[in-house]
DNA sequence: TTATTTTATCGTATAAATGCGATAAACGAT
DNA sequence: ATCGTTTATCGCATTTATACGATAAAATAA
């Protein structure tokens, strides 16, 4: 019991879902705010700002660096960080292309 | 500790959150095809086409009305969904209206 | 070399999500 | 009224996410 069925779906619903998963949190949508206001920041500032300690701001950030919605560098002690756009793109893509197309074709609801 | 902290963020953080939180399982986005394609559903279609229990089904069903982005009527023994596209619309505005405008002020990545 | 600064990771505790079987609830049919 | 169909909810087990303190790692500064 208790299995995660994640395979059992499309390659496409699981990115949509995994692109969704990771912008699925308040921290982790402000630090994106904050990435795309400075166009680059590195993990103290964001620190600095949200009322989270450095160890769980770490944690969301590496949450968007494995969903591929941020990148990082090494820059000295520092690490920068910045917004990976395409993976937006992509994202705006499949959502629009999923229901965007859809919703023309349904223009009135049953319920 | 392990306290959520999603309160100390702000309102539009949170609906958007809430939003992705929704759509972030690949059977929740499989149910919203079905219901986009076909306009309207009984839940009992949905369990045959789906690699989930009937209870399951239900819950992932029960979350999407939770959301908002879907509604429901009862239609004797059947309950009848249906996609609530002005969620869906509210959604893309949040969406774009946080990053599809910064990026185009800031076109190019550092890292 | 030795601090200091900055970030990542580990460990741990708690909360939430996922999934299913069993059961209840609501309605139609007989 | 009884049975069958359909859906929602409960209870439970397992997995995942959230959050923080403590500590490690890496580079700079002294």
């Amino acid at each position: 019991m208790a299995i995660h069925k994640k395979e059992a779906f499309s390659k496409k619903e699981q990115e949509l879902a995994a692109f969704a998963k990771a912008i699925a949190h308040p921290a982790r949508i402000a630090i994106l705010k904050i990435l795309a206001l400075r166009n680059e920041c590195i993990c103290g500032e964001i620190v600095g700002v949200l009322p989270l300690s450095q160890s769980t701001v770490s944690q969301h950030l590496k949450a968007l660096k494995d969903a591929g919605l941020i990148s990082g560098s090494v820059d000295g002690p520092r690490s920068c960080y910045c917004i990976n756009w395409k993976a937006f793109d992509k994202f705006n893509n499949d959502f629009c292309s999923l229901f965007g197309k859809l919703k023309k074709q349904n223009a009135k609801a049953c319920c």
